[in-house]
DNA sequence: CTGTTAGCGCTTTCAA
DNA sequence: TTGAAAGCGCTAACAG
């Protein structure tokens, strides 16, 4: 591997000004540093990670937290974070916490805490006290997505919001009799509480009586509740899952059952996942990509001096219209 | 942050002893270690990744490079690969590469490059001969998956054989009109090309003559192609589809046609999706997170000194019988 | 078994 | 604008 004292030989230089060349830092006439770079050029010379961050104590690299890769919403946000990452040529060192609670542990007591990293993105991992407070001891800035953290200064969706919104586009459309699939959570603000409140409190306001069915936020348990919700007496004229997962899961318990969605029946999500394009299912975007870059602008400004509240703020989310509602039957 | 003299100044001994009872490596009295492991402890040392690194030349972090990370089987492959770091302390630096040719570039000539890493995983990314060159380059171990490279040494699946198996099941269960969806390549050594060839080999060893649909992998694309061979004179009684989100595609398309899988058509599907759960989707399971633990065990192997060679390696794959295949009608 | 002492490869004052 | 030199925090010989 090529050193710094090699391209420094090369160019005719010190290597104090081949540092300060290739980094931009510091005075350097235009012709030198052109030598530099060519020298370095040549000799496919890159800095060495470590010593730089030895010497400049910042790692050009970013941790991020995420409980489950492999699941959509947070392989999606992943995907948004890197791309806001790259682009500013930070690496990503990619901490995966779904494991068992000792490895969760070393996790944060040891991996996050060598100092890999210039800052920290953590993807809701439910993360508690002693979790957060050892993350808050890293000094370095700290930004967390999805799902407000009240140990955390958090980047969210207004999920409440998001729970009213999809109700109104139903009720909007003359649906009366509309269940909710979701969790049984009532009170907290975890993500599915709070779509569950904006679900009942847009109901309330328009004095109709919600209905509700509890599911795991799988295709399959969404699917049965559906099926329960179908066979009753008084079946919806629409139903609203606190996932696309879910109302996919609906769906297929719709057509199980023979019936025709929208015609039918009208059924809309949460999350705009992809895999809701194949049923034309209307859903309330949460633009989880963005989610990613928003974060990684986030702690790369606060890098840059930023004030620490800007990682405070809102996401944007939108209704998508795809087909899965239409106006009330009857 | 807390250094290693503080700890050994806290301990009354040497920095060395210090660095020689966390680390493991060299002499030091259990006495000793305990009272250092103690003062380490108490005072939340940890060691600075940055130093150790330069010190030792070893980074205790892997690079893995990944095209896609918000599709299933690269996310699930990360899932395994970040399983099988962890348990031995390797942090993960993540490198996605689906973004633009000046980007990509970027990331194999400069990120890669940073020596931050002891290894390198690279999940089928279609490099190219100088992304090749380059990794080589790096003087690391490297692992590919997924796809058999011509440029570097792979763990693969055999998907010759995974086209065979998928064909051989239909075939015994009676099928002769079995149709094919995936890539219309027909010679070269990609995972579709693969599958494809599988089946025809194995339709033609049968005696039985094949049909083709292409489709782009994704479900709309084989909920297309499906609908064309329900359609035709010749319907098939059975579809295998190269992989399982064309699988639900094919599924999707058969019951809008008003057919029942399995009764009046079955269909099988590759990859062991998720998904294919909720359709009851019968496929050939690649089991891709194994494959990702795998990949982690090989270049950690190597790391540990076991020869090159081992990293070349085939994959298990195994019928995945849910029912969405049965015997033939009529 | 433990301490002393050079570095690891870069960055950054400080002087020139 | 440039160079010399002192570290950054840790590890690994080498002595003892």
């Amino acid at each position: 591997m090529v050193g710094i004292d090699e391209v420094a030989r090369r160019a005719g230089v010190s290597t104090a000004t081949v540092s300060r060349a290739l980094s931009g830092r510091g005075p350097v006439s235009p012709v030198t540093r052109q030598r530099v770079q060519t020298a370095a050029d040549e000799l496919g010379y890159v800095v060495s990670a470590a010593a730089s961050a030895l010497a400049t104590g910042r790692a050009r690299a970013i941790g991020v937290i995420v409980p489950f890769l492999d699941r959509w919403f947070y392989s999606t946000v992943l995907a948004g974070i890197s791309d806001g990452l790259v682009r500013r040529g930070f690496d990503i060192t990619l901490y995966g916490v779904s494991a068992a609670a000792e490895e969760r542990q070393r996790v944060f007591s040891d991996n996050v805490r060598r100092r890999r990293v210039d800052g920290i993105i953590t993807i809701a991992p439910e993360l508690d006290a002693d979790e957060a407070a050892s993350l808050r001891g890293l000094g370095v800035p700290i930004v967390a997505i999805a799902g407000p953290n009240p140990l955390l200064t958090t980047l969210t969706v207004d999920d409440l919001a998001v729970g009213r919104l999809a109700t109104r586009h139903l009720l909007d459309l003359g649906h009366r009799r509309i269940a909710h699939i979701g969790s049984p959570e009532v009170t907290g603000s975890s993500v599915p509480a709070l779509r569950r409140r904006g679900f009942a409190e847009q109901m309330d306001a328009a004095g109709a009586r919600p209905l509700f069915a509890d599911a795991d936020f799988t295709i399959e348990g969404a699917s049965t509740a559906a099926r329960h919700l179908l066979d009753s007496t008084e079946r919806p004229t629409a139903i609203f899952a606190a996932s696309d997962e879910m109302a996919i899961g609906a769906i297929l318990a719709a057509r199980e059952a023979g019936l025709h969605v929208p015609d039918d029946i009208s059924i809309i999500g949460v999350d705009g996942n992809e895999l809701g394009r194949w049923f034309g299912l209307t859903t309330v975007d949460q633009f989880a990509r963005c989610q990613g870059e928003r974060a990684a602008e986030a702690v790369l400004a606060e890098l840059d001096g930023a004030a620490p509240a800007l990682r405070r703020g809102t996401l944007p989310f939108a209704l998508l219209e795809r087909g899965s509602t239409a106006t009330a039957p009857g």
